[in-house]
RNA sequence: GGGUCGGUAGCUCAAUCGGUAGAGCAGUGGCCUUUUAAGCCAUUGGUUCCGGGUUCAAGUCCCGGCCGGCCUACCA
């Protein structure tokens, strides 16, 4: 293999083995004295700074030090263009032989694709106008040993793009940006709740039991306690305990496990962000939840109104839409006596609005699928859903002027659902009765010390949980949710 | 999990009816002191994902496997 290869006269080397070529360039380095790895460089300035610094009209701007990776470089004899990557996006520079000295040069023109250079020069214009640094000497920082992906196509192939995350980055703009984007919109999120005086915590993510949510839990083991282990699935029982202790603004930004399956809108692993604040309810989780997302836009990406690739546009800004659970589905069936149908007669409807339904669900799911499979990828602009069946969330409180149905919204954007709030359940008996009717099922585990918890006084509040992924699918147009995460959960290769 | 499409040089892609595996970029050797996917000349590079099978002959057809994309299922 070439990786175990003696150093070789560069005759020897096959000049197709690239490892090789490399490798041998990297010796000779070594050989003449240079450390083509621990060198330092001094950076006055990113290539972005750099840049400021020559206005319009000057010719000529002052001396600075840039560093990055070299992703173009076009040699012509006595003269070189290069383009050096580093944070911010590219900067060219241009070295000459007769201003960095011939022996430098010599060396120079050995270096690759990829490699890590420094170039201090002062800062010119070319005649095509682009900003350039013009070379008084150039220092290697770090030496590439593999050749980058081609460099007008970049790297295309997907599963290249997820397990070689890094190499995705360095050539590809686009995948840059949307990086960069997530980090801006987690920073965002995070300023505007501490400015509305939210505590951020962390809770545990290896629990004993799982709660908060209805999912498939991963399992693990506790070697020290001989105990098993899951990774938590939602926030929410933790974050609650909370404001039983007296933090009645808490939040949380982490990451959440469920064992379930993989799709172009679920990674097993994700990253939710989950808020609850006393003394308000499922109404001012409405106000929160837009006013986060408006500002997050605003600044994230400058904008409320984003175009998606369908050819529609989301506009965020105002109020929001508000519609009843019940209201969108007797809308979306047609008939009026929805509710009062026997299930056998729902099975019929459903066949009619073209959707499979598994004809063993219970009455509330075979609603429920209507609004999944029919209703919610309608929902393009932000709408608030509320009034949910109270079936479908035990953690809620019931609406007081009518006990089928819970004081929640989901809210929907660019056809999914992006955020769920409730008015939160903090009557203990109203709670464990909730949980009882769900023990049984697979996904769920009566949660005693949660309960211990709420007898001792939740203070009503309510809560939120906002999926990040699908924030940043729909706010950087990303066509799938591994494209917003770094590195996606693939089979081990 | 099911359906479907795909895997060819480091990267992006070709390869007709089953008939000598090619190009561009990258690399290597030259020329070239303002390039913009720089240009010009020459040139290296292949377990065609893996394993079987059919055939005089397989990148191509058949079977099995591995990995992936999309759709779907699961999914508070």
């Amino acid at each position: 293999m070439s990786e175990t290869q003696e150093p070789n006269d560069s005759t020897d080397i096959e000049t197709s083995d690239l490892f090789a070529v490399r490798k041998a360039k990297l010796d000779s380095l070594r050989e003449a004295g240079a450390n083509p790895y621990s060198a330092n460089f001094l950076q006055s300035h990113t290539s972005e700074q750099a840049k400021a610094l020559l206005p319009e009209e000057d010719e000529e701007g002052p001396e600075v030090s840039v560093v990055g990776r070299v992703v173009i470089f076009r040699l012509m004899g006595k003269a070189t263009f290069l383009k050096l990557l580093d944070r911010d996006g590219r900067i060219q520079a241009y070295v000459r032989r007769d201003e960095i000295g011939d022996e430098s040069y010599a060396e120079f023109k050995k270096l690759d694709l990829g490699d890590f250079i420094g170039v201090r020069g002062k800062l010119f214009r070319t005649k095509t106008g682009e900003i350039t640094v013009r070379a008084l000497e150039y220092t290697l920082v770090s030496k590439s040993l593999r050749p980058l992906p081609e460099k007008w196509h970049g790297l295309t192939d997907n599963e290249q793009i997820y397990r070689q995350r890094y190499l995705d980055l360095v050539v590809n703009e686009d995948s840059r940006d949307r990086f960069k984007a997530r980090s801006s919109i987690i920073r965002l999120v995070r300023e505007f709740l501490w400015d509305r005086e939210f505590l951020e915590v962390e809770t545990p993510m290896l629990q004993a039991v799982s709660g908060g949510a209805a999912a498939r839990p991963f399992r693990t083991h506790f070697n020290a306690l001989d105990c098993d282990f899951n990774l938590r699935i939602a926030l929410e029982l933790h974050l609650k305990r909370l404001l039983v202790g007296g933090f009645d603004r808490v939040f949380e930004i982490g990451r959440v496990f469920r064992n379930e399956g993989l799709s172009r809108r679920h990674n097993p692993e994700f990253t939710m962000l989950e808020a609850y604040q006393a003394y308000t309810d499922f109404r001012g989780m409405m106000e929160l939840t837009r006013s986060l997302i408006q500002h997050v836009a605003k600044k994230a990406i400058g904008t409320l109104t984003i175009e998606r690739p369908e050819g529609d546009v989301i506009d965020l800004s105002g109020e929001w839409r508000e519609a009843k659970y019940k209201d969108l589905i007797l809308e979306a069936v047609g008939r009026e006596d929805w509710f009062d149908l026997p299930k056998a007669e729902k099975l019929e409807k459903t066949k009619a609005l073209g959707i499979e339904v598994d004809p063993d669900l219970e009455d509330f799911e075979v609603t429920n699928d209507v609004f999944e499979k029919v209703i919610e990828h309608t929902l393009v602009q932000p709408t608030f859903v509320t009034h949910i069946p109270r079936e479908l969330c035990p953690l809620a409180k019931i609406t007081p002027d009518d006990p089928s149905t819970i004081d929640v919204f989901e809210l929907c954007i660019n056809g999914q659902e992006i955020a769920p709030a409730y008015s939160e359940q903090n009557d203990p008996f109203v709670q464990r009765e909730a949980f009882q009717r769900q023990v049984g099922e697979e996904t769920h585990e009566m949660d005693e010390d949660f309960l211990l918890a709420l007898e001792h006084g939740m203070p009503p509040a309510g809560g939120m949980g906002l999926g990040i992924d699908r924030l940043v699918i729909f706010l950087t147009k990303a066509a799938n949710i591994r494209d917003t995460i770094l590195f996606p959960t693939l089979r081990s290769s």
